[in-house]
RNA sequence: GGCCCCUUCGUCUAGCGGUUAGGACGCCGCCCUCUCAAGGCGGAGAUCACGGGUUCGAAUCCCGUAGGGGCCGCCA
């Protein structure tokens, strides 16, 4: 049988990065075993409507790849795939269990949600009491005739249990007693999730349907519907949350939660999709950098695991270096100049720049940071930086070391890489001194930072010789 | 409160009855080197949540306990 799987999120205005692994796995999923990967939208909380947040959803998933090959913008045999396109279908299958006495028409008031459970209860909280159930048909049109706002809901026997087999957490088995009449369709007219997802679920043909754990305790309640109907019920595969540092909900507010905040600090797309991929699944191999086309060759729903995972951005900025090493020069360098400060890509040979800093980037937002001192050198540096116990420098040999470099350099007849190099190891080797010592002052001076993203001969070359002069005289009035 | 689920280095994880409990990030050290980084090598770091069983033998199986998470909405 031809595999389906859908993504189904409702619109809130941005991309979780818990749902965006949903959506990764469905896809991946799906293109592993050649089926079809559907993208659904569940607006369903007429109240909750975002603006602009379907947009959200289509770019996420367009900047991540994951696309889908049926949804509301491609069309499909099975739509429409919007929810709220699709009221009459659920009010026709919420009519059909009226007629054969599976769902009934409750009157009742709103029963809100209980924020803090009573302490001092005894039993279980029961829910909803079932009362509706049990009026005459005359007082059922009664009510109608009055006009009396209504919900639809199931009847569900609480006698016995539901055992399903979920692919990662095994056997879970619900009692009825747990349960109660759910909401199938609100007084707007509007479905709840409860019964727009099996409804769509059957009618889209899904034959896995993968979600956050939390649906675990009412996944007997959908079960319950398909049997009402008379269908068969998918293949549920359960995921464990994504948790945040400190183990508690990944927040909107940690600046972590949402795809576009990981996007904004210069994290790739491909080294995203690797590291929460990571987030609760592993190949069983040690390997751990992945395309996604190793992530659909190699996935399998077998492996992934059940514990719940936090989101350690610290690893996901390795990952992210060694896709940003992996990345074509060509490619590098159009993602890389939308970081460099204007001045740098003006005065400076920014293509060559890319290809020294191209192996230290982790995150394409310190970029600008890292090549600020091209454009401009902070001459207020502290003359400490020239002192370096390992290369044996000191201020006195420092002053001495730049101003005979400066005298080699300013003769210096070719300004590029190989010269300058051959330059500065004839002038070590002619005093009998180790690269460093010579190495070391010249860096500092031409950077004025103890740190750069690349060496002081690639600085040197891509400053230029006038520049580079400059510096050196700059750092000799210092010392 | 009821029910369901989870628990291996700080973090992500391997492990599926017999391993010196393996790898990765981070951290530390060494090497290389044009500093840092990268790369290479090495180190510290886990009484496998705890307590009972079963077994010749348990991180692995069973039962409890604790801690954490989830559900109990006309939200999804």
């Amino acid at each position: 049988m031809e595999v389906r799987t859908r993504f189904a999120p409702s619109p809130t205005g941005y991309m979780h990065i818990g749902n965006l692994r949903t959506a990764l796995y469905a896809y991946l999923y799906a293109r592993k075993n050649k089926g079809v990967f559907i993208l659904r939208i569940e607006d369903t909380d007429q109240a909750r409507l975002v603006g602009d947040s379907v947009k959200v959803i289509y770019e996420s998933l367009a900047v991540t790849g994951l696309e889908h090959d049926e949804g509301p913008d491609k069309g499909g045999p099975v739509g429409p795939y919007v929810q709220s396109e699709r009221c009459p279908i659920y009010r026709e299958y919420a009519d059909k269990l009226l007629a054969s006495g599976r769902a009934y028409r409750c009157f009742c008031e709103k029963h809100e949600k209980q924020e803090e459970p009573d302490e001092e209860q005894d039993g279980p909280i029961l829910g909803y009491d079932g009362r509706c159930s049990r009026l005459s048909e005359a007082e059922v049109r009664a009510n109608l005739a009055k006009g009396l706002p209504f919900v639809i809901r199931q009847k569900i026997d609480r006698e016995g249990s539901t055992t399903f087999k979920d692919f990662v957490y095994g056997d879970i088995t619900v009692d009825h007693k747990q349960l109660d009449d759910q909401i199938l369709l609100k007084r707007d007219g509007f479905p709840t999730y409860n019964f727009a997802n099996v409804v769509d679920d059957h009618l889209m043909g899904i034959t896995h349907v993968m979600r956050g754990c939390e649906y675990i305790s009412s996944t007997p309640k959908y079960l319950l519907l398909y049997g009402a109907f008379g269908w068969s019920a998918p293949e549920h595969i359960h995921l464990p949350h994504i948790m945040g540092p400190n183990g508690k909900k990944l927040s909107k507010r940690e600046g972590s939660a949402a795809l576009a905040d990981l996007l904004g600090k210069g994290f790739l797309p491909e080294a995203i999709l690797n590291y929460i991929a990571l987030l609760g699944w592993n190949p069983g191999t040690e390997q751990e950098f992945f395309t996604k086309a190793d992530l659909i060759e190699k996935f399998d729903i077998a492996r992934i695991g059940k514990a719940p995972a936090m989101f350690d951005e610290t690893k996901l900025a390795w990952l992210n270096a060694q896709h940003v090493k992996a990345l074509p020069p060509a490619k590098a360098h159009e993602l890389f100049l939308k970081f460099y400060p204007e001045a740098v890509v003006k005065g400076f040979d920014a293509v060559k720049l890319t290809g020294y800093i191209q192996g230290k980037v982790e995150k394409l937002a310190d970029i600008p940071a890292m090549v600020v001192f091209l454009a401009k050198l902070e001459e207020q540096y502290s003359a400490e930086l020239f002192v370096h116990a390992k290369n044996k420098t000191t201020l006195e040999s420092s002053k001495a070391t730049l101003a005979e470099l400066q005298g080699i350099l300013t003769a210096l007849p070719a300004w590029d890489y190989a010269s300058i190099l051959a330059a500065v190891k004839g002038y070590a080797e002619a005093k009998g001194a180790k690269l460093g010592p010579v190495m070391w002052p010249l860096r500092i001076a031409i950077s004025g930072q103890a740190v750069t993203p690349t060496g002081a001969v690639e600085i040197a070359e891509l400053l230029g010789q006038p520049e580079t002069l400059r510096r050196l005289s700059v750092a000799i009035a210092k010392l």
